[in-house]
DNA sequence: AGCACGCCGACT
DNA sequence: GTCGGCGTGCTC
């Protein structure tokens, strides 16, 4: 009896809401070629997808079987490891495979083209003697070495040169003479003198030292403690280790002093940097270069959790609480919690700072799940601000002002120090109103006011964008005297240039930093000390050092202490705990004022002592108590559509699915509308699902999710889960 | 998701 | 008599 040939098939993800993987015959693949793109045959068209797997046979008939087009083997494949980490993406977000993969790998490996290999890593062009030399410095972390080997030879010298960021590598050029005395920046300076470590830092990184492989560690230590020092300590092991560092930051655009203070400390490594805001180009080759194992650093927001490492040392997750680490569309993944999980399937320790950590994670740290590293003093010789809260049931508000911030901002006017005034709120006023009819500036698309911006004298909807220009009288009965009701950043801005005529007062939001560029822009003049006044919203409150800034006026806080979300003490803490370290750097000591109603408000009391562990205390014993994240698990199932009973109608059916097949351990509330029902002409509704395990949880969805997806719904309603919501 | 096929209303 | 609405079903 003749022995049939086993033709190798390949099983393949493509871009499709689809759980499934796609068996194709690829006569010539080997196990090498998992990981690797390919072009094949779907439907009348092709498309491009990856394999997953090899396998002998398929359970599709032998005659239904196309074969692949294109297999492209100029990238390294993807490494096994990362595979794995998009299936248990997949699994855990449940999410079709091929759009995990769609979304973890950059715009320029997403197509596999028949090749003319003309795109190109620059380090591609290195020789092998080069690549060889490379390397070897790179594994030593030795920076002179690595010169040497850029040295060797001219041709070697340009692929190396090109193989740094652009700034670094003219400096590089510079300091070796390469370039003549071609203008350029300044040198960077090579390792020199690093800033002593204080005994808390070194106890730090004593404790980290003294362990090996993985292990989550929370590094809780307030703004000024020294933290990034303590990131670049760790680094810099990993480094000499001859591993990759993986380091998430929530938001590249208002970091770019990290980026700085990274490349600074590391001259000679590689260090690549990846954030959505990149163009196509540059993501790819950031991406391919860590996947080569040619990039040593790479530094980026959530996405870059999905870059390969195929020397992993360290992960380091900077600001973890900061919810942009979640995705809030499309496949809403943590990077934060993926983080741990490729830290874990690496061996390798992965490190959460935070001046504020989430209550998950402090949860984790007091129970022993993670390890607690502190820094509970400001690495410079300052001690911490003071915080205070003002009373205004008490004082006459002078748009928004109490007389004793006006008295604070005086005081800081008059000795030249900055102050900023904190306001989490943009455009002059949330709503305009007609106080004859009671006509309230509704946007036409949502569920929520449109806010007055004076500035371009236009009504805008904060959620959906809608414009409009503002009335002169009120649209619905002709009263001229519509008025401005409440105050936003605008608002306060207006009336502080007439309190403080001589002062310049800078407005910081998204209103007056679009773009990057301008965000900078606005960073160099504070920095520059050409504004006394700013006036900002939560922009502020992120990462940045001003050194004159000494006084922080907190006002307008009390509108997040009664939200409904049990997350919302949680989140107005971080943020003023953040916005507060602001104030008094360097040797001048700094001022918080937080404006309330609420003085005794154990949230302010205890931000007043700057007293995180208490806090943490008494909101995780209330989370007890009422059976919340973290003491319990979490989906959320969304659905919208252009009636809101489309909506409600789908939940109840997929509750009642539910009920069929729920055990006693999965909890199902009841559909609701959302918060904000209306959003851009569609009308949204949730229903929460909870268990105490969470790989009860785990189960169930996958179940019913398969249920749902098997049912068919109106065509006007969509619908997602989101697992781990941020929002409830 | 696309993109087919497949049956019922207003037009050259 | 056709063009076209989107409901349903499949994609290795």
């Amino acid at each position: 009896m003749p022995i049939a040939p086993v033709v190798p098939i390949v099983q393949v993800a493509l871009p499709l809401p689809l759980p499934q993987l796609f068996d194709y015959v690829c006569a010539d693949a080997t196990a090498a070629d998992v990981g690797r793109t390919v072009r094949v045959p779907f439907g009348r068209g092709e498309k491009t997808g990856l394999i997953f797997a090899l396998a002998a046979h398929s359970a599709i008939a032998p005659a239904q079987l196309k074969s692949v087009t294109h297999l492209q083997r100029e990238t390294p494949a993807l490494p096994p490891d990362w595979l794995a980490l998009v299936s248990f993406t997949a699994r855990y977000y449940h999410a079709a495979i091929g759009e995990v993969v769609a979304l973890a790998l950059p715009p320029g490996l997403r197509r596999a083209e028949a090749s003319d290999g003309h795109d190109h890593d620059p380090l591609l062009e290195l020789t092998a003697a080069g690549r060889e030399a490379l390397a070897a410095a790179r594994r030593n972390s030795r920076a002179l070495e690595l010169l040497r080997a850029l040295a060797t030879s001219p041709p070697l010298r340009r692929s190396a040169l090109r193989a740094l960021p652009a700034g670094q590598a003219v400096g590089e050029a510079l300091r070796r003479g390469w370039l003549g005395s071609v203008d350029g920046p300044r040198q960077p300076h090579l390792g020199g003198a690093l800033p002593a470590l204080t005994a808390e830092q070194t106890a730090v990184l004593d404790r980290f030292n003294a362990a090996q492989g993985f292990g989550v560690w929370l590094l809780a230590g307030v703004t000024g403690s020294g933290k990034t020092e303590v990131y670049l300590r760790l680094a810099a092991a990993a480094l000499a280790a001859g591993r990759q560092v993986l380091m998430l930051v929530p938001e590249i655009a208002l970091t770019p002093q990290l980026e700085a203070r990274v490349e600074a400390r590391f001259p000679a490594a590689r260090i690549v940097s990846l954030h959505s805001a990149l163009a196509e180009g540059a993501r790819t080759r950031g991406f391919v270069s860590a996947l080569s194992g040619d990039a040593d650093i790479i530094l980026g927001t959530r996405l870059a959790v999905f870059t390969p490492l195929p020397r992993p040392g360290l992960i380091l997750v900077d600001e973890e609480h900061d919810a942009s680490y979640k995705q809030q569309e499309g496949i809403r993944y943590s990077a934060r919690d993926l983080a741990i999980w490729r830290a874990r399937a690496h061996d390798i320790p992965v490190v959460l700072g935070s001046a504020t950590p989430s209550l998950e994670s402090w949860r984790h740290a007091q129970s022993g799940h993670y390890h607690l590293l502190r820094l509970k003093a400001r690495a410079v010789a300052t001690t911490l601000p003071t915080v205070r809260t003002v009373d205004t049931r008490k004082k006459p508000l002078d748009e928004g002002i109490s007389p004793d911030l006006q008295r604070a901002l005086a005081e800081r006017l008059a000795r030249g120090e900055q102050s900023l005034v904190f306001l989490n709120r943009r455009g002059y006023a949330p709503v305009l109103a007609c106080a004859a009819c009671g006509w309230v500036s509704r946007c036409p698309h949502c569920s929520a006011n449109s806010v007055v911006h004076l500035a371009d004298r236009q009504l805008r909807c904060h959620h959906c964008g809608s414009a409009s220009a503002i009335p002169r009288a009120c649209p619905q009965c002709g009263n001229q005297d519509i008025l401005p009701f409440g105050r936003g950043t605008q608002r306060v801005e207006a009336r502080l240039i007439e309190l403080f005529p001589t002062a310049r007062v800078l407005r910081i939001d998204r209103d007056a930093a679009r773009t990057r560029r301008q965000w900078e822009a606005l960073l160099a003049r504070i920095a520059a000390g050409e504004a006394d006044i700013l006036v900002g919203t939560q922009m502020m409150a992120k990462g940045h050092d001003f050194p004159r800034l000494t006084l922080v006026g907190v006002v307008g806080a009390d509108a997040s202490l009664h939200a409904a979300d049990f997350r919302a003490p949680e989140r107005l803490f971080q943020q003023l705990m953040q916005v507060g370290g602001r104030a008094g750097r360097a040797e001048l000591p700094g001022e918080v004022l937080i404006q309330t109603e609420y003085p005794e408000h154990p949230l302010y009391r205890h931000l007043v002592r700057q007293d995180f562990d208490a806090f943490a205390h008494s909101e995780l014993t209330e989370r007890h108590a009422a059976a919340f994240p973290p003491f319990s698990h979490q989906a959320m199932l969304r659905a919208d559509a252009p009636d809101l009973s489309l909506a409600l109608d789908f939940l109840h059916s997929a509750k009642q699915l539910a009920a069929a097949s729920a055990s006693p351990a999965i909890r199902l509330a009841d559909p609701v509308p959302m918060r904000l029902t209306r959003l851009a002409r569609r009308e949204r509704a949730q229903l929460l699902l909870e268990a105490d395990q969470r790989g009860a949880l785990q189960d169930f969805l996958a179940r019913w999710l398969e249920a749902l997806r098997a049912q068919r719904t109106h065509h006007e309603l969509r619908w997602h889960i989101d697992i781990d919501p941020l929002e409830v």
